[in-house]
DNA sequence: AAGTTTTAGACAAACGATTGTCTTGTGCCC
DNA sequence: GGGCACAAGACAATCGTTTGTCTAAAACTT
């Protein structure tokens, strides 16, 4: 830090003369000591504020400009490189040392209000604990810092009042774009919106989906060449996104494979549920009314796992008397007794994207796409197996 | 609330000859329309900027103040009820009518510029996408939520400088306040700031905190007096803020209990994972060299759900064999196979109480604790009982 | 009728930055 | 030595609010 002392001085000799010797004398130095040696005393407040340690008050741009004898502006034009300006290498080193010296921070709060310009976000979800909305979080969270923005959370359970009120307190509080996970909205926004799992297009709405059809051919079809033709299929909540075009993949992929839907052996899911609970009843259900099945499709892990539970405590074993297709595989799946089989959605590549396209949106890119679908995977583990002979004999 | 009536009839009588009609007519408007009944047009761009339907860009207190004529001092006095200034009934209403009629939405990060409070806070972790700081997170948005403010969420995966960094940048996104989940700080910040299962005592820093001594208590009591003696212990990752803290208490309580922890039965988690593998090669491990114990008590339900593969893996049931004991009480903890015995971190309350104390600070709240405990709870469920006799002969 | 109080707002100065325009002094050129 | 270009930075407006002070007119007082 030698070159402040240079500076210092040669910084004299030119200063001296520029401005009225009488403006800097008269300018005060906003509570920070001139004397390059002499550090900024602790005012001695005793037990009160004894938090204030290791970082001190932020310090202005003013009061920066003021310790340099300089003005605001040209504090801001060094430290930011504005290019066109002439400012000698001399004066741009001594700002730079300053500010490194009083750990100068510029107030986003006024550089946002200034530039209009904020680099936040907002991200609206249903929940903040559950497997689903937390790993889509996570890829949006990982892609919005690497590229410097930070993001607002708000989270609604699905309450209509909130899902109209959250987005307009975010843009108030300055979020360039949105991102709603598995939220209804009921209409654009006067700000670029990307949709994981939104089901409705919306003008200015970008979706960021899973391919449905294909999950829903992967698992089928998975099911049908082991041999199951009597198979259980749970619908998700009314509430969710996905839950409709999931559905209709369902119903068009059967189709195409000669299965039955009977509707005796749909479960409609209705519960607002981030546990295994969700299953578990509805397929108790199922199996004290006597019905008879070989499979069942979940609407996703947690409810496959409270499925199995049901089946376990009526004695049936998984996969040998019935077998289950999980959907999301969350992390436990692989480690459930037994091993789920499910079909991956990849969560957070789908977060990831969805930042993706909002940060290109927000850049101006106009050409963005309506849709993008993102592929789901089998994922091949213990609770699908060729169907019980004695099971099926029993069916009908 | 019929006051309010009153005021408005004694008003109309005195507020109509307010102000010279000329002032009124002379201003304005600055680009809305002025007859009250003609809504603003949309401009015809054609294709460009579909997306911007159902919500108007915003309007500013400037262009709704010159609508009505007024100042925008004064539409922000009637608009935030301030005391002490006397505005009439009739304008007051005209005001807000106006607001109401064009949607306004004050700018929060210009409020937030002049008042110096932003009603936004900081929240720090390591992760996004594992249950425990989820369901943190889920109680810190639940109670910040309820109480009007909105948090930046970011994650550092337990890289020092990123622990440096982003409180940093917190602060500078006008965060008033920082709730640090997990994350080994390592010195205080120049604002209130609150860490959940932090270790360390650092002056401003208000730690919540499991009570480990009572949760060490608790899992060691059971297993002892299901007869266990040979018990494997797994010590938390050393970046993980808890570790240090929980391994002392089962040390304290062992050594009451007259219970010997054994080093060879002693595992050490290094790996950064948020998933049951965290505890299955380590376990493997201690089973391939023919280490012989009746229970592990785990460092938490994900690894112990890893644990519970590896036995199963080496032909070992559970609980017949080895019992195993948990940590957290994750949601799929009462749904793995078996039921897991665990001990229950109140997490979500964990996590309203930080936010609670962190805005009872903000508020001024000077008496603050700097420890605050929160007492866990013991859930007995499958991977529990007495010890094999089998296994004990073996031993030793 | 003059003085005093109250009312209804306007005015202006912040908050902390950014940015277009102006000013002043200096160096250069012929 | 007069004109010109350029360097170095000051000045001022602006972003959208809030808030203390000020003023003109009206209303009340005696």
């Amino acid at each position: 830090m030698q070159p402040l002392k240079d500076e210092d001085v040669g910084g004299t000799g030119i200063a001296a003369e520029v401005g009225t010797p009488e403006t800097r004398k008269t300018r005060r130095h906003g509570g920070i000591s001139e004397k390059p040696g002499e550090e900024v005393a602790e005012s001695a407040v005793g037990v009160r504020e004894k938090n204030q340690n290791s970082v001190e008050k932020p310090v202005s741009l003013k009061i920066l400009a003021d310790y340099l004898g300089l003005c605001p502006a040209t504090v801001s034009v060094v430290l930011n490189n504005v290019p066109g300006r002439s400012i000698p290498a001399e004066t741009r080193e001594r700002v730079r040392a300053a500010a490194r010296k009083f750990n100068y921070q510029p107030s986003l709060l006024a550089r946002s209000l200034r530039k209009q310009r904020t680099f936040t976000v907002g991200v609206l979800a249903p929940e903040l604990s559950d497997g689903y909305h937390t790993m889509v979080m996570s890829g949006i969270g990982d892609h919005l810092m690497r590229e410097g923005y930070f993001y607002l959370t708000a989270h609604h359970r699905h309450k209509p009042d909130m899902i109209e009120e959250y987005p307009r307190l975010l843009l108030g509080r300055g979020a360039e774009g949105l991102i709603a996970i598995d939220t209804a909205l009921s209409h654009g926004l006067p700000v670029p919106v990307v949709a994981v799992a939104g089901h409705r297009k919306i003008s200015g709405v970008t979706n960021v989906v899973l391919d449905h059809k294909r999950a829903a051919e992967l698992s089928l079809r998975h099911l049908y060449q082991l041999g199951h033709r009597h198979i259980a299929f749970m619908r998700g909540q009314r509430f969710s996104a996905d839950s409709d075009d999931r559905w209709k993949s369902i119903v068009n992929v059967a189709g195409e494979l000669g299965l039955e839907i009977r509707p005796e052996l749909t479960i409609q899911l209705e519960r607002d549920l981030t546990s295994p609970e969700l299953g578990y009843p509805v397929v108790q259900e199922l199996l004290q009314k006597g019905r008879r099945f070989t499979a069942i499709v979940s609407f996703n892990d947690i409810a496959a796992i409270g499925a199995i539970r049901a089946l376990r405590d009526r004695n049936l074993r998984v996969p040998e008397d019935v077998s289950v297709v999980g959907f999301d595989d969350i992390q436990v799946a692989a480690y459930h007794h037994p091993r789920l089989t499910t079909i991956r959605q990849p969560l957070r590549h789908m977060g990831e994207t969805a930042a993706r396209i909002l940060l290109q949106r927000l850049q101006g890119f106009k050409d963005y796409p309506e849709e993008f679908a993102v592929p789901p995977e089998l994922i091949i583990r213990e609770t699908t197996a060729p169907p019980n002979k004695k099971q099926l004999k029993q069916q009908r």
